[in-house]
RNA sequence: GGCCCCAUCGUCUAACGGUUAGGACGGGAGCUUUUCAAGCUCUAAAUCGGAGUUCGAUUCUCCGUGGGGUCACCA
């Protein structure tokens, strides 16, 4: 049995969207169940669309994520460079080499006169070959004319996708393309797989769009003489309504952008790998580590999968919560916060918070009683009873609390509660809650009490003492 | 249009050819409860349609329908 590489190819265009996200975290399961290579390799062979800046952004998004790479641009390994544009010599020995064998040659036509042949093509309703124009004569390649491959026998191509099982495409799937454009970089279709041979990858996780050519993938290993690695076609991640591949326009944010909104990473892998695919038992909560030990192709979806933004919330809830109150905070935006009551204040954020913006939004929001007291009206203070027996109740609480020593909420729960339970709860324990909050929705009156400290909530207690005696 | 791929609750999905078609998210109801959360319990909700093979089909085959992909000097 050979070992294990995959690898994850991006382009530097710019964004890191979540499928591609979960692309190069399905070859980075893969490779690490397997005790195998995971090879992080930038395709930069389309200057045009090259967006600077992309590269450092793609290795900070997977680094985030959680997902490492044993070869890559900034690591190197045994197959440096990593990265196309950096590899055009090795690019240029295989053309030669195809060249030698009779398996390529460059293309005579300007590209408006191939466009003719396309137009007229289209006119006659079939598909547009370029194989059926090769040239009768071959000319010397110069470099300032294309290289096209010559396909060397046209058939019908069948083979077995590790997720799909077999798969086949016809003869129309199969033309002269274009390994090296006119501008000297060699195109996707040759360069990937120069690099793959070179690079000994053994298993490629891509889209359902590379199905369709294949054929050419595997035309050209023949032509080479190379065994093709296995492929592993994934189910494209579907936007709103479930039509259309995930878009900008459907949401679909760069994967930083999930950091900035308060997503653990963890979270974030957990539930793209269940995007697509799915363990045997019950379970869904996976770390890394478990992941890849559960991680079967054989059990990688085929159709395509919605991204579900509520269960997103759900796990990244369930990773916040797996949290130590310490790692948690790390998380926070606490400047110009008690840090101590913030520590306090992470037992309700968890109940309270699915993520990292919306826990901070709490501290300032309904949290923000923990820090400050608030202006009380008297119309909430006596929404359960009359402010003459509500002022009697809360002058008996607070007798009741004034002894306590830094009482946790279970202490002040058991002296507090018998009161409540004898006057009625509801009549001494809302007035209460408020007068401690100031806010109509709060965490209950024993947890402000532990967390504010007795002297604190004394003091609010008699400051709504002093409204209902007015 | 040619070629190719896909099809189970609203969503993510489970189910050696034999299950009351299961779980999770979301929804609904209830419990708990001073409010808001959280938690617990219960609940509604699906095999795209039609043939065929079979004692028996979500599962295998074919046709249809629907959706998607691809036909670049983009990846």
């Amino acid at each position: 049995m050979t070992k294990v590489v995959t690898r994850f190819a991006p382009s530097p265009t710019g964004f890191m969207h979540v499928g591609g996200a979960r692309t190069a975290l399905y070859a980075w399961l893969y490779a690490k169940k397997h005790g195998g290579t995971f090879i992080l390799r930038i395709e930069d062979t389309d200057k045009e669309r090259e967006v600077e800046g992309s590269i450092p952004h793609i290795m900070e998004s997977l680094s985030w994520l959680g997902l490492t790479w044993n070869e890559g641009p900034d690591v190197g390994g045994a197959h440096a460079p990593y990265i196309q544009s950096e590899r055009l010599a090795l690019y240029k020995t295989y053309a030669e080499k195809l060249i030698a064998a009779g398996h390529a040659y460059p293309d005579p036509y300007t590209s408006e006169e191939v466009e003719v042949f396309r137009k007229s093509a289209e006119v006659e309703k079939r598909p547009f070959l370029f194989r059926n124009h090769r040239p009768e004569t071959v000319a010397v390649w110069d470099g300032t004319k294309p290289l096209r491959f010559k396909v060397p026998t046209i058939k019908r191509y069948v083979w077995q996708d590790a997720v799909r099982g077999e798969l086949s495409a016809g003869e129309e799937a199969l033309d002269d393309f274009i390994l090296i454009k006119s501008d000297g970089y060699p195109t996707y279709n040759f360069a990937h797989v120069v690099d793959d041979i070179e690079m000994g990858v053994t298993h490629v996780m891509r889209g359902e769009e590379f199905i369709s050519s294949t054929p050419k993938f595997l035309a050209l290993h023949e032509a080479l003489g190379v065994t093709p690695p296995v492929f592993a076609t994934l189910p494209p991640i579907l936007g709103e309504g479930g039509h259309k591949k995930l878009s900008k326009r459907d949401g679909a944010k760069d994967l930083l952008d999930y950091r900035a909104d308060g997503y653990l990473p963890q979270a974030l892998m957990n539930f793209l790998a269940l995007l697509g695919w799915h363990p045997t038992g019950t379970e869904e909560f996976f770390a890394a580590d478990a992941l890849a030990d559960a991680f079967e192709l054989e059990r990688v979806q085929k159709s395509g999968a919605m991204f579900d933004d509520e269960k997103l919330l759900h796990i990244n809830q369930h990773w916040m919560r797996t949290l130590s109150d310490s790692d948690f905070v790390s998380h926070m935006d606490t400047a110009g916060k008690d840090e101590a009551v913030v520590l306090h204040a992470v037992s309700l954020l968890k109940d309270r918070a699915k993520t990292f913006v919306e826990a901070n939004a709490m501290l300032s929001g309904e949290l923000a009683c923990l820090f400050a007291a608030s202006v009380l009206t008297k119309e909430l203070l006596v929404a359960k009873e009359s402010a003459d027996v509500t002022a009697e109740y809360l002058s008996q609480v607070l007798d009741i609390i004034r002894p306590l020593v830094a009482p946790s909420a279970e202490e002040v729960k058991a002296v507090v509660m018998p009161y409540a339970d004898d006057k009625g709860r509801a009549a001494v324990l809302w007035p209460l809650r408020y007068a401690l909050s100031g806010q109509e929705r709060s965490p209950d009156p024993f947890t402000l009490i532990a967390i504010l400290g007795v002297a604190e909530s004394v003091a609010r207690i008699e400051t709504a003492l002093g409204i209902l005696h007015k």
